[in-house]
DNA sequence: TCTGGGGTCCTTTTCCTT
DNA sequence: TCTGAAGGAAAAGGACCC
């Protein structure tokens, strides 16, 4: 998200106090306030696809939620298809079952395991109220996606006393008396150290960091630690010997350069010693919309033309209507795909006027996958619109004039 | 029987213009 | 007219995050 406007605290007086907010297990904890009787059985939240799409319904039964026997529940064991697990409570985790494990993987590890499908529109909802309650009270957050928050603390009443865990105790507690859920906070002088202490005290914990914490506390820890060091940057430091934030802030800003270029090396050193002036920002524009699909099988570009044609008129009018919806249009178009044996390629193609209009996003579309190899089967396509620009309500999307002619469907046969 | 979907941001490459 | 350098925009890929 780019941007447009920031709550800046750096001339402030006081000491800038930022906090992170982590739900803490958020999806499975929402679903076990729907079925309390799943409480300390082996959950896992996945797939999102056919099998597992039907959501548990009391049509019929007339049950109450809470009163659905478990022997109504889908098993892991009973599932088949495609998917990854998106969350898993403690429970399964304790099979051995985790986040981003296939589900066939999972069966195996764990057969008895309940299976409920991601339901987001659920997750988005207590993602506002607790949201809400905290704008009610500290109204400079930043939105970090369904579970996650930063909140300025510094100009807040009450956001510097005890380093700001009285303000932060009192978040905790305004979210659970609205929602019943728990959260871990942490409050640090930057957005890189919050994050880092809220995973101290997991779950419904308050963690404070200053300053002065950064050798006894930050140091030790694992570069993976660090917000933005994932697996490739954490074995890129490993082979120089770098394990521990400590020895990273050991090197020199020169050899970090030399070694990871100058952005990257410089922000590096920055991380290690805990600086960071990242402001909290409130609010933003999207920069990129799009909807992508892994196939059920693997699917070929001649074979299964037709099945794929739907698929990617599908995509560009889900698109189109996320953009219309959301009050966009786009000047790139692209498209993204997999292959079945997992490599990816990607295309786009900028146009002149921005668009909303799915005849033009498939055209488009339909150009950019002309210039991509499709001999072998794909996985997965997806559509995507960048260089957004926002759309005044019912001024209507710019449109090229010539596709507003061309018929959404039908267009596909040409197109490989 | 591995490996989702929706994003952001950065780097490198390529292409076009001056 | 040709060539090369420089710079910017677009394209492609990849890392990372939730």
């Amino acid at each position: 998200m780019a941007a447009v406007t920031a709550a800046n605290t750096a001339n402030s007086p006081l000491p800038r106090r930022i906090a992170h907010l982590d739900m803490d297990a958020f999806y499975a904890s929402v679903e076990l306030l729907r079925y309390p009787q799943l409480q300390g059985l082996p959950v896992v939240i996945g797939g999102g696809r056919r099998d597992c799409d039907q959501r548990i319904t009391t049509e019929g039964s007339g049950l109450p939620l809470h009163e659905i026997p478990l022997a109504d529940f889908p098993r892991l064991q009973d599932y088949t298809g495609r998917g990854v697990i998106t969350t898993a409570t403690y429970a399964a985790r304790a099979f051995g079952v985790g986040s981003a494990m296939g589900l066939m993987k999972a069966a195996r590890l764990c057969p008895q395991a309940i299976l409920l499908p991601v339901d987001f529109d659920e997750y988005r909802r207590y993602s506002r109220r607790f949201k809400q309650v905290i704008t009610d009270i500290a109204p400079v957050m930043e939105d970090r996606g369904v579970d996650e928050v930063y909140i300025d603390f510094t100009q807040v009443a009450g956001g510097q006393r005890e380093g700001g865990r009285v303000l932060a105790r009192l978040i905790q507690k305004s979210i659970f008396d609205a929602t019943g859920l728990t959260c871990s906070i942490g409050v640090a002088p930057n957005k890189l150290l919050a994050k880092m202490a809220s995973e101290f005290r997991k779950p419904n914990g308050i963690s404070i960091v200053h300053e002065a914490d950064l050798q006894p506390l930050i140091w030790p820890l694992a570069c993976r630690k660090i917000n933005g060091i994932g697996p490739k940057a954490d074995a890129r430091l490993a082979a120089h010997g770098i394990h521990t934030i400590g020895e990273l802030a050991a090197r020199p800003r020169d050899w970090l350069v030399q070694h990871f270029g100058k952005a990257t090396g410089a922000w590096l050193h920055a991380a290690a010693w805990g600086r960071d002036e990242r402001p909290v920002v409130t609010e933003s524009e999207p920069v990129s919309i799009s909807r992508e699909t892994t196939f059920e099988r693997d699917l070929h570009a001649v074979h299964d033309r037709a099945e794929l044609g739907r698929i990617f008129t599908a995509l560009c009018e889900q698109v189109a209507q996320d953009l219309q919806r959301k009050g966009y249009a786009g000047r790139t178009i692209g498209i993204k795909l997999r292959y079945a044996d997992f490599r990816g390629a990607t295309r786009d193609q900028t146009i002149a006027q921005a668009t909303q209009d799915a005849a033009v996003l498939r055209r488009v579309a339909g150009q950019c996958l002309k210039r991509v190899p499709l001999q072998q089967r794909l996985r997965l396509l997806g559509v995507r619109v960048a260089s957004l620009v926002p759309v005044v309500a019912g001024a209507g999307a710019q449109q090229a004039p010539a596709c507003s002619t061309e018929p959404v469907q039908g267009g596909m046969l040409e197109l490989f």
